[in-house]
DNA sequence: TATCTACCTGATGTATACAACATATGCCAC
DNA sequence: GTGGCATATGTTGTATACATCAGGTAGATA
């Protein structure tokens, strides 16, 4: 892949892709091509080069001649994530267990000693760990897909507004896990890390319900289940 | 996502990705943007924005102001392509289990029970359980990951020229899983579809190795280890 | 008033023109 | 002959112009 950062088309890129993972261009919302473009002082080739990329991952929907369309959360994606992350992670994590470095578990458990009041600085913590496992894993298909899953996943969490009483509860969570590999017993912390993703599910579909309190919705009490 | 097919640029997109994955295109080679759609009858614009495409997805890198070049097969990149195989195509399968349909497995069956010369019959037919598989497993992240890792499988199939031998070989072994998923032995199943890819692997690299005889490559066995 | 039609607007789709730069080429000085 | 500089060439990078089409709107007409 070419540098990133160099080349309008790829700042570009970028920009949107953080402002849509950051939910500063709302999920159902519609953008144009020169809109964007006034806005980010280019013209519109650069701006139309990010967003064909960002409608293949996902992000957007391109309606020929008639706009460009931020795609929604639904229960459905946030499902997916979940599902992805419990069945994924555990994986990972085992594949790179010989290159799992101790000290940065050690320098991971000091950090989730500490009580945070910030959710998103605990959101970002969270992120860490499990991306470092991920990435440890040595394998760049899987890497890939889990920078996808959580590039979603942090878009689901800003939207809905994560709870702080789930992160002090997660943060319990990852320190047990960490702990676990500390000792070796990767058995136990697979077994863990799966529950906790399970938990983080639950979590982020409530969150998600109590913020699009609708009258569709009646029946989502199905999702929660284990 | 969009309609595929539909666009200039889609279609294109398409068509220059079909023939990188079958090395119409070779592996190491150079294109630019004016001869590819001249060859396509279109301009630039289309061209360029499959070619941007295709960079993200590791097919091609693109130097500023110098050109467009085939992304190389390494040995590496085959070691990866099976290790994400092997760690994913199990968790896949039992994700699946539930909507796993029974008529479906006796058709690949009376399928895999037919000899076949043609190489790449034989290949076709291969992938097409091994994604039924996949795909059965409901999970949009995997599903889209596993595509793409398909894709580059060809591609190195293709490159390195598969051999008979190997082909008659892995016949019988999807067979036998197929059978074992037809009692529904899951776990046992699992077992014998990773070896299955570990044997895929050792052809995939033993053809490579042959294909790209250099005195670089000398320290290669060691990939070939289990 | 309802409805049909023609046109107007605005969006993306595509082609083309120009800019910027890396590289090769050839000439000149030494 | 060799090194170095100016220039030519070819590539991608960006901007802009034009094409196409969906959808709305206003006006004519029954």
């Amino acid at each position: 892949m070419s540098k990133k950062g160099v080349g309008l088309s790829n700042q570009v890129y970028e920009i949107i892709k953080q402002r849509l993972i950051t939910c500063e261009y709302k999920p159902n919302s519609v953008l144009n091509e020169a809109q964007l473009s006034a806005e980010l002082g280019c013209s519109r080739t650069p701006t139309r080069e990010a967003i064909i990329q960002l409608e293949r991952q996902g992000f957007l929907q391109i309606i020929p001649k008639k706009g460009i369309y931020v795609t929604a959360i639904t229960a459905n994606e946030i499902m997916q994530i979940f599902q992805a992350r419990k069945e994924i992670e555990p994986v990972a994590l085992r594949m790179g267990r010989a290159t799992i470095d101790t000290a940065v578990l050690e320098d991971f458990k000091i950090r989730f000693s500490k009580d945070t009041d910030d959710v998103l600085d605990g959101y970002k913590l969270d992120t860490a760990m499990h991306m470092y496992f991920i990435e440890n894993c040595g394998n760049d298909f899987i890497i890939d897909m889990m920078h996808s899953v959580f590039d979603k996943n942090t878009r689901v969490i800003i939207a809905s507004k994560e709870n702080q009483l789930h992160v002090n509860e997660s943060r319990k969570e990852h320190l047990e896990i960490i702990n676990l590999l500390i000792t070796g017993d990767y058995d136990t912390a697979c077994k863990k890390l799966s529950e906790h993703i399970d938990h983080c599910r639950i979590a982020a579909l409530e969150s998600f319900y109590s913020a699009n309190t609708g009258p569709r919705e009646q029946t989502y009490k199905k999702y929660l289940m284990n």
